[in-house]
DNA sequence: TTCCGTTGTCACTAAACCGTCACCCTACTG
DNA sequence: CAGTAGGGTGACGGTTTAGTGACAACGGAA
């Protein structure tokens, strides 16, 4: 889900936040020192980083100063693993940007949730505006879709399939787009499952009186059109 | 752009606190314990009162309390300052009428990042005013809900949920949005405790005569709705 | 202290949904 | 007009997600 660099120098720690990370659904980047992190960081910006206060070497601090001064790193959040206690130097090392922080020991289920909190509050939230076409209206943030004032009802998937096309009306896209844009660019299914897919949405919307909403272009995809032909 | 009352006897805290609200645009006042902060609320309202759970003389949560009693000041949202690892204070406090917790230490990103959401939060609804849909009525002051005239008992965990979904009602809200808001950013809870909560809640309010007013959308989270279908 | 209410979590059940296939139909090709 | 490729369609496991009852932990009240 997202990829998140580790720096930590303690092996055995190393080992359960990596664990931890991967059974959380992350894909962790390990790191035991600054320096290999930097050189890691060289290579890709990852999602966010998880930063022990204490290292050989350069300090995590030092380390959180830097990824804040370069350009490059600045939007990465930052997460500090800290021992407990010493609570004035946690005050001044905040300071130099750390979106949040764990006290060692922590129990995985916090690690989680703090990473998962971060993330959340990092990313922005999709675009939420109605869209109305031909007498259908789709709302993302109430979830409805109506047809003429009547409830359409979807499942998750058809939901998503006609938001697509809803906003991308008039276009032709083909299997291959619809898979990438609606079921995400990483899942492998058979194109032929968007076929059943558009079954199941036009029979919805036909129920409802809107036939031909989606039409078939051969040899191409579907088009959402609201002009009839 | 906004006034903030900061409230926070410690010293070097005080001062961060301030230089992260000015360099975010904000304007803030400073009050040392709760005395001052109560003179400093005679001569003008904030915005946004950032309290200090720990306080010499009256505590943070007196202060709280009585700003929610006094209606002038009750409309202004607070946000708490507290020590990490008191859990049992949020749950306490959100009862107060906080309505948002920082704990202590924090990075001034995160800080700013609360107050911005808040502040937008706030702007649509006021809290304390009754809610009424659909024949069921729900008044934050006095703690009670009614179906047509009929009590309905409610934990505390579920009044609160109710009061999000009746003051954003139409909406669907996820789980981790229902968590974030309702229990508080950073409790570790586990998404699908809300579900059992849900189940309660509904529950309660089916005795009563509301069946299917929340409504559960596969695989997106839940929603209040009074429009059957 | 004991009792009670509340809460978070789990295990289990029920239901919805998804992806795939087989088969049929249609439209284009020569 | 037959052949072929692409699309429509219904059905069927398997998987995911939500509903539900039970339970232990906890705090506050008695």
């Amino acid at each position: 889900m997202a990829r998140i660099l580790v720096v930590e120098d303690e092996p055995s720690i190393q080992e359960l936040i990596s664990v931890t990370l991967t059974r959380t659904g992350h894909d962790p980047l390990r790191a035991p020192d600054a320096e290999t992190a930097l050189r890691l960081l060289q290579a890709e910006l990852p999602d966010l980083v998880l930063l022990d206060w204490m290292l050989p070497g350069q300090s995590g601090i030092d380390l959180a100063r830097r990824l804040r001064g370069d350009e490059r790193t600045r939007g990465v959040p930052i997460i500090m693993l800290t021992a407990r206690g010493d609570e004035q130097s946690k005050v001044t090392g905040l300071e130099t940007g750390a979106d949040d922080y764990v006290t060692k020991p922590f129990s995985p289920r916090e690690l989680a949730a703090r990473i998962k909190a971060v993330l959340r509050r990092q990313k922005p939230q999709a675009t939420e505006d109605p869209v109305e076409i031909d007498g259908l209206r789709l709302d993302p943030a109430t979830h409805r879709v109506t047809a003429r004032g009547a409830a359409v009802v979807l499942g998750p998937t058809e939901f998503r399939l006609l938001h697509f096309f809803m906003t991308h009306a008039e276009r032709v896209h083909s299997r291959a787009q619809l898979l990438d844009s609606v079921w995400g660019d990483h899942v492998f299914v058979e194109e032929r499952t968007v076929d059943v897919h558009i079954r199941r949405l036009r029979g919805a919307l036909e129920a409802s009186g809107h036939d031909a909403l989606i039409q078939t272009v051969r040899g191409s995809g579907y088009r959402l059109s609201c002009q009839k032909e």
